[in-house]
DNA sequence: CAACAAAAACCTGTATGATAGGTTTGGGTA
DNA sequence: TACCCAAACCTATCATACAGGTTTTTGTTG
């Protein structure tokens, strides 16, 4: 019936190109997080496409995490959002195209840079939320569920001391993961004394952070992962 | 009129549930990529909402690369694809939430491991691709449009050999964001002998994969990556 | 009976129009 | 001036319709 947009970008069919023409729009005019993009109805008349083809778009958009919508208020542009990636590595590992031990290997690649540079960028804040959340792991020993919140928060609040909000974006992508392998590797660590040391490891590098020791918190970053797959592996975990 | 999708996942709004009840169909039928999902009707009955919102929840889940849609055809689990996240980054850069400088220090941690990683599990079918892309960059000196695209396929052949899905998916995060910084990196290399030993990196570094060294392919690696930073910073790019 | 091609059944892409309910905004009133 | 409310606008969802693709069924023919 009719079929204005150009075929720039996004891929073919009307809603592909109607998303490139949105992330045109954003990048022309350069909008922040938190802009406000133009409504529904505005794209559908700019572009001749329906609405329908236009709520798709945003769907998607959204979807990416590129925007957000909300119902009766315009869409706006997103911020970029630490929870972003985590069902697609779940998705990964649910369809067994990710084992939980890639999953290891990352992380240690990606932790032991963090805990280096928070240890070199960390606002004083930061260094208190990290040493509070290692006490919070301390406190809540009889409380697994607590425990494993305060270190997934723990590992996270490291990842955003670094200062590079890709770190935190990957870290996130591995929360989804990390809960439902947690309590795991939590029981197969052998006895209390085992336990214990675990969460020394994690008091010490929130110390290392706060002291500013780039490289004694990469080391404490590395055993700690060392540790963890350990525990995965006497778990039977692969 | 109806709600009968509970509101377990997803997030508010029946879109939200919806998309959390095909998910939930993934899981619990174990369906691997490649398997097909039930038709939009289907999910439509099923869940009693309009085959509008189906089509909605359809679409994210596309967009998050969860699902793939052919007009025609039923949809289809996806398999991982390491262009998924390309568009995120892409949107962070332009934003200007992300740095040029800070994807570069996630490329370095992350891809010093992947070059150890291909060393040790990289087949010789591997090795052999990326020793032609090596010499496919050194080939066209002349063009450097085709040296850009033979270095993306470089670094992403080094990360698919590392035989861990999750690099190949980072790696490829960035590949939008290389493509548009790197002619400013390679003109700003201040002659062509420092050109040259850019591109001899890159054929020592197949070489250290091939031969099944992992210390020194990782060191070429983060040589390979001080060298691009000194570039851009030279540009004048952060 | 097997091979094959036409047709029926099904599926996705897109458009249109309608209603419900949340949000914004500009007046008008106190 | 401060405040409240109605109009205007916006998103969420539904129902329906039709235009192409795709798969399956079926009927025919060799």
């Amino acid at each position: 019936m009719q079929q204005t947009v150009d075929n720039a970008k996004g891929g073919a069919g009307l809603v592909g190109s109607t998303i490139g023409a949105i992330t045109a729009h954003i990048r022309e005019n350069e909008l922040s997080p938190g802009d406000r993009l133009p409504s529904e109805s505005v794209f559908s008349r700019e572009l001749s496409v329906s609405r329908t083809v236009v709520r798709e778009a945003f769907r998607s958009l959204a979807a990416m995490r590129l925007i957000e919508v909300r119902t009766g208020k315009r869409a706006i542009v997103a911020r970029l959002d630490h929870t972003t990636l985590s069902p697609l590595i779940e998705h990964g590992v649910h369809t067994e195209q990710i084992s939980i031990l890639q999953v290891y290997d990352v992380r240690r690649t990606i932790e032991t840079r963090t805990a280096s540079l928070a240890a070199l960028h960390r606002t004083s804040a930061q260094a208190k939320e990290i040493r509070d959340l290692a006490k919070s792991m301390q406190d809540s020993f009889e409380a697994p569920e607590e425990m494993m919140e305060a270190d997934v928060a723990f590992h996270l609040a490291i990842a955003r001391a670094s200062r590079n909000p890709i770190y935190a974006l990957i870290v996130g992508a591995f929360e989804g993961v990390t809960r439902q392998t947690w309590p795991v590797g939590w029981r197969s660590r052998s006895d209390v004394a085992e336990q214990k040391a675990m969460l020394d490891i994690h008091t010490d590098l929130a110390a290392a952070i706060a002291d500013g020791n780039p490289e004694r918190a990469s080391e404490l970053m590395a055993l700690h992962f060392d540790a963890s797959v350990r525990a995965l592996l006497a778990a039977g975990i692969s």
